[in-house]
DNA sequence: TCTGTCACG
DNA sequence: ACGTACGTGACAGAC
């Protein structure tokens, strides 16, 4: 690294970093933080190609973060009975998520083979497997059923796959000619949707311009109009009220819709949107994990609940129970659904593994 | 203590 | 013309 940047600095730096990017080996600077030039992985993937340094430096914030955040750190939470207890918050994230600290167990790598690896060292106790259960885009259903939108809620109902019958309707061709891109964008749309995304934001991340972006986000609110439509309504409610409420009765107060300032105002709209929802799929699934462990006792199963992850659940299965346990949790799971009356039915997948790495669908 | 960065849903 | 996706926690460095 010394050699590339032309003499020694600190890579953790960010400030160094910036003088060696931006000023030393005079790169062309993308985006702006409150304090300087950006030197984030998006950045420096926009800076491929200009200098080798780049590239080194993209693989050194992969490792590194694994090393420091993950490997060492991780190892030396283990109690002396092979287990890590972390804390699991309930009055901290504002939707009504749990929240994981000491050490955050909802952070653990997965989308790349090298850093899924740690999840090896995730092992049920001799004798057992783990069971890893998590539902199907929770949140797109409890968008389908807060809208209230026939076209989401029959897609659902149909078991059809969601974002191929999205970008169906988006791009107004036949579910069967659908294209990798068209669906991909839809998907994109769909989960956008929950965070109060604009046509700018999907741009960005599309990689595409925003008027197109925008013709996609049109197309969409045409195809389910509820949907724009229930969004709408949850900020007027949310503005008059001072605070949203879930169907559970779980309320957010949001000052910042009243704020003079536009940044905070807008904020403050998306997080309107999104708290039903998150905070929608986050009830609907403690309600779950309660009625699980309330399963395994009534049925004296010895499995265990171990972790949750926010739509998924870890179940700690001895060999003679896995059959019963298979069923029950997929079971409860699902049956939240009826509980509340959901006009969509809640798809969950299972997978069983010796590790936490092993079981995936 | 704040900021930037990055891991997850 | 603006600013531009929600919710977290941990780490390292700067101040």
């Amino acid at each position: 690294m010394h050699d590339l940047a032309g003499g020694p600095f600190n890579v953790n730096s960010v400030k160094q970093l910036r003088e060696v990017l931006y000023e030393q080996l005079a790169l062309t600077p993308v985006r702006k933080t409150k304090t300087g030039f950006s030197t984030d992985a998006r950045t420096l993937e926009s800076l491929r190609g200009q200098h080798p340094i780049v590239e080194v430096l993209l693989r050194y914030r992969e490792v590194e973060k694994l090393r420091s955040t993950y490997g060492e750190t991780l190892a030396a939470e283990v109690a002396s009975d092979g287990r890590i207890h972390a804390t699991f918050r309930q009055t901290v994230a504002r939707t009504g998520r749990l929240s994981s600290d000491r050490p955050n167990l909802h952070n653990i790598p997965v989308r790349t083979e090298e850093g899924r690896q740690l999840r090896r060292a995730f092992v049920p106790s001799p004798g057992h497997r783990l069971l890893v259960a998590d539902y199907d885009q929770i949140e797109l259903r409890v968008i389908a059923h807060l809208a209230d939108d026939p076209g989401l809620i029959a897609a659902f109902a149909e078991e059809r796959d969601i974002h191929r019958t999205t970008a169906a309707r988006v791009f107004g061709v036949p579910a069967e000619e659908v294209t990798g891109p068209q669906r991909n964008r839809a998907k994109m749309v769909s989960y956008g949707l929950a965070y109060g995304m604009e046509a700018f934001g999907l741009a960005q991340r599309l990689g595409i311009v925003t008027a197109e972006a925008q013709e996609i986000l049109d197309a969409y609110f045409r195809a389910f109009p509820s949907v724009r439509a229930h969004m709408e309504q949850t900020v007027n409610e949310a503005r008059s009220k001072g605070y949203t409420e879930t169907l559970f009765g779980r309320r957010r107060s949001l000052p910042d819709l009243h704020s003079p300032n536009r940044g905070l105002r807008m904020a403050a709209e998306r997080q309107a949107m999104n708290a039903g929802i998150q905070g929608l799929a986050a009830d609907l699934f403690k309600v779950a994990l309660v009625r699980l462990d309330g399963a395994l006792e009534e049925q004296a199963l010895a499995a265990r609940l171990v972790l949750q992850v926010h739509d998924e659940v870890l179940v700690e299965v001895p060999g003679d129970e896995e059959e019963t346990v298979g069923a029950l949790v997929a079971e409860v799971l699902s049956g939240v659904a009826d509980a509340v009356g959901l006009a969509v039915p809640l798809k969950v997948s299972s997978a069983w593994g010796s590790t936490w790495a092993d079981a995936k669908g």
